[in-house]
RNA sequence: CGGGGUGUAGCGCAGCCUGGUAGCGCAACUGCUUUGGGAGCAGUGGGUCGGGAGUUCGAAUCUCUCCACCCCGACCA
């Protein structure tokens, strides 16, 4: 590709509005634009990378075994109905009419209409386990779509659905699939981490997500530094330092607190270690009543495991304040287990504290020195809290360390959710009717390219793995227009590279090198060669990988070998 | 949906308070100079001031209304 052809339309300055890197970068990098909120159009060099993305997804989906299709965007109502989704899903769902006033929806996933497939076209045992997969837009209606293609309302998504007639079938594939998640990972070039995860709204059992590593991904994720452990912190299992109860060592006291209702203000008070303070924090129970969590002072409640405890509310809401004190008689700020009339959990860690300061359920004071058993019931011990760094790792080897990622995989075990809602039953050896058994593998494909580029940038813009660069190579000439000698050097290289196969882009634009570099730079081209006049005169050309901190001179005699090198590392396929 | 904010040239902004017929930087176009990290000079084009209604001799500016977009919270690949 020459430059001069090309449409690139590179910004100097960053729109306003986009307010994280990978959508201020791919705005600048000309790789897409906004048509309306959470909607955006790719340019063709942002396509570019798309496709880069695609193909190596459908190599390795094709490789495990699955089966590429093509569903409708636009889906019947009927269908939705069937599963009860319809009802369910609420605004997210785009609903749209026909002039015939029949419903329909614009497809957010596409379990219904794989399993209306599945179930007209798979009648017996002998065609399973199948693989069925898609590369395909979605829309889902978000209610505050931002970051550019990270959460955007329209977007695609590579998505799998496998079938089958026993559990250990579904997990065979279910491992199947999660080495080839591996594999597309790998390939892609980026850092990763696959971890156990909440299975979530779409039920079932089995599941795992795929995270890119970012500092500025939304969710934290916990993994061993010793064993392969690795969880969403939502999911991963809080283990208390310590194995025993401190002994009871000194008498309840009541002191007065007046003015300190946080667990720091409180601490800092009288130098209260924080570690020895309990929180009792006060949630909705199911039953429209109150219950209490209690926590150590320095610990953080976990939404997701309080709500799944018997009696609480789900999803968690803490209790509002006027609800807190027309039952319980005190404000916020001074409640605590001991002679509290509530059902109350109490996280592991905190149980294990001894001589606590906790609220004394009377405006303006706590107590010290309480303890689990003597001045109160033993506790009734759950885990509530989120894992920390530092925690003993769940599998009992080595300690959590904690890092951000960006989800851009998940794969789950459905079970038989969908087949029950779908009537979608296979027949056995024995001829009798089953409902077959479904996983489920999604990869957010515009997500990726987002999650690349929160990755892999610097101050002056993107820098693609090899595998997912718009060009490999970018050949800057300096002064193409004036000097023939230039001119013909520039378009001797390239011509040989694309005769060897390199995706290679000459810039033949007349600019200013500082211009060029700048662009280049921008949009993330990892490999770039100057030719200049000085250059060719002394029979070098200049190189400088897009991390590189200087410039290499070669030899233009091995230039060859030079773009051997070039494409010899990565990208085949495998 | 609740709370906050913004709409003026492709992008970034000023002008609005105090009404007088729209401006700056970048980008684009033309010419000359320049050519190893976002050049200089000279010139050119481009705006229903988000839409509508109102107040006024006169509205980007004041009032009402609608719309769009952005940010903070509950959702997700």
């Amino acid at each position: 590709m020459k430059a001069s052809r090309f449409h690139l339309a590179t910004l100097k300055e960053t729109p306003v509005d986009a307010e994280i890197i990978s959508h201020q970068l791919m705005l600048r990098a000309g790789m897409i634009r906004r048509l309306a909120s959470g909607i955006y159009s790719w340019m063709p060099i942002g396509l570019m990378i798309l496709r880069k993305v695609e193909k190596i997804v459908r190599e390795e989906m094709n490789k495990a075994g699955a089966l590429e299709v093509l569903m409708p965007a636009v889906q019947p109502a009927e269908l939705w109905q069937e599963s009860g989704r319809w009802d369910q899903f609420g605004p997210e769902l785009l609903r749209l009419k026909d002039r015939h006033q029949r419903d329909y929806c614009i497809g957010p996933t596409h379990e219904e209409v794989i399993a209306d497939i599945f179930r007209r076209e798979v009648k017996s045992y002998k065609q399973l386990p199948i693989n069925f997969y898609q590369i395909q837009t979605k829309f889902r209606d978000e209610i505050r779509p931002r970051f550019g293609v990270m959460r955007s309302r329209e977007f695609i998504m590579k998505d799998a659905y496998s079938f089958h007639l026993n559990q250990e079938c579904l997990q065979q594939t279910y491992d199947l699939m999660y080495q080839a998640y591996s594999n597309i990972f790998d390939r892609f070039g980026l850092a990763y981490r696959s971890v156990t995860a909440d299975s979530g709204t779409i039920g079932g059992s089995g599941s795992h997500e795929f995270h890119v590593l970012a500092d500025s991904g939304e969710d934290a994720i916990a993994f061993s530094d010793l064993s392969q452990y690795a969880a969403n912190v939502e999911m991963a299992e809080a283990i208390p330092h310590e194995s025993r109860r401190a002994q009871a060592s000194k008498p309840i006291e009541t002191i007065d607190t007046p003015g300190l209702y946080t667990i720091e203000d409180l601490a800092a008070s009288a130098s209260f270690d924080v570690k020895k303070c309990l929180k009792t924090l006060i949630a909705d129970a199911a039953d429209g009543g109150l219950v209490a969590l209690v926590l150590r002072g320095d610990h953080e409640l976990n939404a997701i495991k309080a709500a799944r405890l018997e009696g609480v509310a789900s999803p968690l809401k803490l209790a509002d304040r006027e609800k807190i004190k027309s039952i319980l008689g005190n404000d916020i700020g001074s409640i605590g287990p001991v002679g509290l009339d509530l059902k109350t959990w109490v996280d592991r860690s905190a149980a294990l504290v001894g001589d606590f300061v906790c609220g004394a359920n009377s405006d303006d004071q706590h107590y010290i020195n309480a303890n689990w058993g003597r001045d109160c019931d033993e506790p009734a011990v759950v885990d509530i809290r989120n894992v920390e760094e530092g925690d003993p790792s769940p599998d009992g080897n080595g300690k959590l360390k904690i890092l951000r990622g960006i989800e851009v995989g998940h794969i789950f075990q459905l079970g038989q959710k969908y087949s029950e809602s779908m009537q979608a039953t296979v027949l056995d050896e024995n001829g009798k009717a089953n409902f077959t058994l479904m996983g489920c593998y999604g990869i957010g494909i515009t997500r990726v390219v987002a999650a690349a580029i929160e990755q892999n940038n610097d101050e002056r813009g993107i820098f693609w793995p090899d595998a997912l660069a718009p060009f490999r190579l970018v050949i800057c000439p300096i002064n193409y227009h004036k000097s023939e000698t230039v001119k013909k050097q520039a378009e001797q290289l390239y011509a040989l590279c694309i005769e060897r196969g390199i995706e290679v882009l000459l810039d033949d634009r007349p600019l200013r090198p500082g211009v060029m570099f700048s662009d280049m730079d921008l949009i993330g081209v990892p490999h770039r060669i100057v030719l200049s006049e000085r250059g060719i005169d002394a029979k070098q050309f200049e190189y400088k990988g897009r991390r590189d901190d200087s410039v290499q001179d070669i030899a233009l005699t091995e230039l060859p070998e030079f773009l051997e090198k070039l494409i010899s590392p990565a990208c085949a396929p495998n």
